[in-house]
This record gives C-alpha cells, structure tokens and sequence, in this order.
DNA sequence: AAACTTAAAGTAAAAAATACTATAAGTAAA
DNA sequence: TTTACTTATAGTATTTTTTACTTTAAGTTT
C-alpha cells in the first residue's frame, strides 16, 4: 500500500488507504467456429479455488496494466496469437462471487480464426479445451453467468456489426458464412435470399478462386473488406442481418 | 488488509494479499428528458481531485455492496428516487485514469422520469444541474470518454428495446414519444408512420384521458404496457424502431 | 361562425423481405 | 463419355413493410 493520503474522494469520506481494498481480473469468452459448431475455449483449472474445474481462461490484472492488455495476454497465453478481435461485454461484481475476497471481474469475448493456431496450456491451467456452446460443463465461480451473457451478447453484436468474419478463415464462401450465422442464432436463413443480402450490402469481395479438395460443385470464394465497411458506415450504413 | 493468503490465484503465483491493490467506482449517466432535450444530470466537485470541475455523479464502492447498489445509492443521494432504471454499459480501467491511484470504474446509465423530483446537492458536490447533451462542459477524469459511451449505448439500446418510455410520464401522448425519440437519436420520423408502427407494436394501453392545457386539439394519453411487452418477448417479439 | 392548429386516419407508390423455381457448374459413378 | 447427383448461383413472383403524402376530424381562439 504505496497511496499516499492526499485525497479524500469517496461521498463518506473514506481515506485513500482504505480504498485500494480490490482485486480486479478479466474473464475471456474465447470463440471459436469449427465443424459447423460455434465453440468457447476453456481450461480446467489447476489452482483453488475450484482446483479442477472447467473454467474461463481469465487472470488477475496487474496495477500497472490496461484491462485491455490483461485480457489480450490471456489470449495470447493461451493460443499464442496476437491482435486479435476481443471486446469487453459486462462487468461482475457481487461480492461473493470470489471465495477468497472482493475480486470483480471484467468480460471480454473474443473471436479466433480456429484455423492457424493450437492452444497451450499453461502454468494455472491442467488441461484446455472447446466446447460446444450448446453442451457446456459445470463451471467456476459465477463463469457460468459471465459466459452466458457473452454469448447472449454476441448473439446481438453479430446482428447489427460484421464481426462473424472474425471466426471465418480470411477466404470463405457464402454457404460457409450462412452456416456460421445459422450456428451462431440457432435458425435457418433461406439460402438464395441470405446471398442477395449479404452481396447488396457490398462488403464482400470476390475472389478469383474457388473452394478446393470438394467433391461437388465448389463454390466461389470471398473475403471481408474492412476499408470498404468504414468508408459505407462513414455514410450512414448501418450493417444488419 | 486481512485477507488470507491461502490461494495463489494469478497466473504469475503473486499471493493474494498483493491482489487487492484496487480502488473500484461507479458512474452514473443519468438522462432525463425536459422541454424536448435530453439531459444528463452533472455535478460540481466539492473535493480534490478535480474540485471546482463538473463531473459524472459516482462513488467508489465499498467492500461489501454489490456495484447495483452503489449505483443506485448515487443515484437515490442526488435524486431522492429509488427503483429507477438503470443499467451497466461499460467499465473504464486505464492504469492512468485517476490521479490518485488505479480505479476502474463501471458506468452506469439511468433513466428518470424528470417531473416528479428535485435533485439535490450533497457533501462531495457543490452543485448540481441538468445540460443538454449537445451543450457539455469540460468533464473531471475521463468522464467525458465515459459520457460519450453512456450516450452512445442508450442511442442504441433505445432502438431495440422500449426503454425510452422511462424517460416520459406515465401518461404520455404519441407526438411527445416521437419527440423523445427524435431527440434521442437526432432525426426525424415521418408522424403518421411512426403513429403506425408504435401502435402496430401493441404495447401502449389507450387511456380515456386526453392532454390538458393545450391551446390546440389534445391528444389521447397512452401508458406502455409493461406486461403486454414481457408476454410479446416470450412468443420471440423483437421491438425496434 | 370562421380561422387556425394539431390529432388522427387513409392511401398510393416504392422498396424490401419472403418463398419459391430454374439453371448452371462442378464431381463421381456407370 | 455419358448419366446421376450435389451444390452453387441466378431468377421470379408474391407478400409484406416502409415511405411519402393527402385528407379528415376535433379541438381552441378570435
């Protein structure tokens, strides 16, 4: 406790000393989209509380670190990647939810191109793992609740800003994109209309190259135009699905 | 500092009595609705840091509340209301953000109905007062980053949920819904339509009363239905305007 | 009673969403 | 090399929703 008592800010009057009494950590909802299933990456843990159990992938953040670099290390601790898409979602903060004291915590989910990459696990984490969203184990502390709202909050964000491209490989086609958004909401688009919407919107670019190693008829490839969307959404283009 | 040390929950083993180094706050953006413009209430600092600045109302909070809590107890000091809406849109934690030490701290915006109350000044505020969102002064911390955000979520929320009702009397007429929304979200809707669709949506009870004190023809007064709108949200109803 | 203002209902055209159908382009087996 | 088969892709017709107006009604004020 290196404060020093020169101010007094809360309404009672409570010294700075007393103040700095939390812990403060950061949660990862960690998408991934293989198979056709929409999945979240857990760790089982190997350190109590909860030794043992499935939980979010999450860690105390430092007093010299931005939340935002606490959760990335998470990720890249766990998957190695970097500069990856990840966005704070709700922040939990009974104060039970801890066993072992006031510790809130802050969500972020983020979106991984399950692809290029393999999970590791490490130092407090036995064994790591994806799950189905839709078969989940029992989990930590309040992980149940934290994961839930993450999904419930992709589920909406997904709808109303492209970010679903951020679990698709950099090329996909369009019947791909359709199952993602299926898997994600849970219902069926029409395909032949999914198509015209998702074409008249003018975010996507053809590629000249089509699907390989398919025993069918492959489809045409495209990717994502990030400049594209900024400069429409910089017209009043408001993405929805 | 009486926690145990019993766990080592980081991922780099740092014991738990070195984890619980953080102040945490609330803000509160609370958005009232009067003479067409909304508003958010802001206080004048009576205390360092930043005393003599306008600022969002908050307090830290204490160990043992829940972050609603301490939200609504900012709320109900300032305002003398209790139960009003309120809802979590973000957490600001930038190792930087308070002079004094590391404090994250949770945004919270309200809703209040601005007729029936008087807000009041209290020991951490000189004084209090109403501005247009358009009209902001200078803010303390970095409470305009977190105004901005609290603005821009309840642009948002207010699209797709019927929350803007919160901010009317009980009794409102149509035209005045519309100027809210107008207000709100800074265009403006084409009356007999935007009539339409509202009712089309059947969730305002048509009361038996009109306006009075109009110089012109009164309007039918409606009330939003609270119960019709749960019942709709469970056969999959989805509001948005 | 006439002028005026806003509420509230109605209507017609345009656009978008929906539900299909048809065709094309590839692979695999005959 | 043809035929069957699967999926991609294009097209079309119908319905629904949105948009842009017009009209009528109901009240107040002069």
């Amino acid at each position: 406790m290196s404060q020093p008592n020169k101010y007094f800010i809360s309404e009672n009057n409570v010294p700075f000393n007393d103040v700095f009494q939390f812990g403060l950590s950061v949660d990862c909802v960690i998408f991934g989209y293989q198979e056709g299933q929409v999945r979240v990456l857990l760790i089982e843990r190997d350190a109590d509380p909860y030794k043992g159990s499935w939980a979010l992938p999450g860690d105390l953040v430092s007093p010299n670190e931005d939340l935002e670099f606490a959760a990335n290390s998470v990720l890249n601790k766990l998957t190695g990647l970097k500069d990856i898409f990840m966005e704070q979602f709700y922040t939990f903060g009974s104060v039970d939810r801890h066993p072992a004291g006031r510790v809130a915590t802050v969500g972020y989910y983020s979106l991984v191109k399950t692809n290029n990459y393999h999970p590791v696990a490490s130092s407090w984490a036995k064994s790591i793992q994806w799950f189905d969203i839709r078969e989940l184990p029992e989990l930590a502390f309040d992980h149940k609740n934290i994961l839930e709202k993450g999904i419930k909050t992709l589920q909406h964000r997904v709808r109303y800003r492209p970010v679903g491209f951020e679990l698709l490989p950099l090329k996909f086609t369009l019947s791909e994109l359709q199952e993602l958004y299926e898997a994600l909401l849970g219902y069926k688009f029409d395909k032949p209309n999914f198509r015209k919407k998702i074409l008249a919107m003018d975010l996507l670019i053809a590629l000249d190259e089509v699907q390989e190693n398919v025993w069918h008829r492959p489809a045409k490839l495209y990717k994502f135009d990030e400049g594209r969307y900024r400069a429409l959404r910089n017209e009043g283009f408001a993405f929805e699905l």
